[in-house]
DNA sequence: CAAACGTGGGA
DNA sequence: TTCCCAAGTTT
């Protein structure tokens, strides 16, 4: 842990002697404050400028947007992105004006209440226009902090906002609002995702990443795997003496090494099969059961179908009696497959 | 609580 | 090309 007082103190020391990102936006206007920071969600200061001023010019109060056509507000939003952040915001002015007298709550809760403004909006409103002591927890903070401390929370997850609201919290100086700033600043301009600049860092005698040479693997962040769908079909084969068709899969890969009934593409036809197995099939049923499983990072989508021969098996293929069926390992997907076969199958 | 929600820029 | 990131919130 880091000694509050100088972390604090050389932070808003660093923050007060340097250029601001936004010297556009001086001002402790509530509303101008809510609007940039309802514009600069998940969008970079530099795009936002130009947003900002346009829309300022256009409704200077909220007066003047509490009154404006919801259409022509939208056109001023255009090409800046997740528009529903421009339709909260006029329901969340125009229920200021409604509710509390046209004046923005100086009330944490009142005023996350309102359309759009979320944990990170009250806190950078609160503080930076009425100094309140509330954490305004963004991707900047959650960087310096994860660094701060070489914490190695999965910032992917929801939970982690608390956690690192916690942290700004307990080094939450007086002055709320040019600390919030300051932290998001150092995060935008020194402590960066990829080449922070430590060298010119005002607190690093406080980050233990730096300490650590762990700066550049953090913040941890788990990637959002795209799950993909996979559907294929799977082939109970039964011989005349009630034994079921299984093979092995390849050692390596998913399920590496386990046992499985046949599992062929989705499009494969019965010739197919017979050719693949070396053998003539007897389809019992159209479709004999479905199965679904999800795995980490994909789902199984499976056709089971269900067929007799009377040949024996060739190649890696083997038939195995019930009582075998212990001495293999089977995925889950497969053993679900086998009750239901034992179930209802003959 | 994961997914959806827009767009632009950099590596 | 593809992925990541950007002063997040809603459902």
């Amino acid at each position: 842990m880091y000694k509050i007082e100088t972390f604090s103190h050389n932070l808003l020391d660093w923050f007060h002697n340097n250029k601001r990102s936004m010297p556009w936006r001086e001002t402790n206007d509530p509303y101008k404050i809510w609007l940039s920071e309802v514009m600069l969600q998940q969008t970079q200061v530099v795009t936002v400028k130009g947003y900002y001023n346009r829309f300022i010019e256009r409704f200077p109060t909220m007066t003047s947007l509490v009154a404006a056509d919801e259409d022509e507000v939208l056109k001023y939003w255009e090409g800046l992105g997740y528009y529903s952040r421009v339709r909260n915001f006029q329901a969340g002015v125009r229920e200021v004006q409604e509710q509390y007298g046209g004046v923005v709550p100086k009330d944490g809760d009142a005023f996350l209440s309102l359309k759009g403004v979320g944990p990170y909006t009250r806190g950078a409103v609160m503080s930076i226009a009425y100094n309140l002591k509330y954490p305004a927890v963004d991707g900047n903070v959650y960087r310096v902090f994860s660094r701060l401390d070489d914490d190695a929370t999965d910032i992917a997850k929801s939970t982690a906002r608390k956690h690192f609201e916690a942290k700004v919290m307990a080094v939450m100086p007086d002055a709320a609002g040019d600390f919030n700033e300051a932290l998001m600043e150092l995060g935008a301009t020194v402590c960066t995702p990829k080449n922070p600049i430590c060298m010119l860092c005002p607190v690093q005698d406080h980050c233990e990443a730096f300490a650590e040479g762990t700066v550049l693997q953090r913040p941890v962040k788990v990637k959002k795997l795209k799950r993909k769908s996979y559907r294929y079909k799977v082939l109970l084969i039964v011989n005349d003496q009630g034994e079921l068709l299984i093979v092995q899969r390849p050692t390596s890969g998913l399920l590496g090494g386990m046992w499985q009934f046949p599992v062929v593409d989705e499009e494969a036809s019965l010739a197919d099969i017979e050719e693949l197995l070396h053998m003539n099939l007897y389809q019992e049923a159209e479709l004999f059961h479905t199965v679904t499983h999800k795995f980490t990072h994909l789902d199984w989508l499976l056709d089971v179908y269900l067929y007799r021969t009377t040949d024996s098996a060739t190649g890696d293929y083997h038939f195995i009696a019930r009582e075998e069926k212990e001495n293999y390992t089977f995925p889950v997907s497969m053993t679900k497959i086998y009750e239901h076969y034992l179930k209802t199958g003959s």
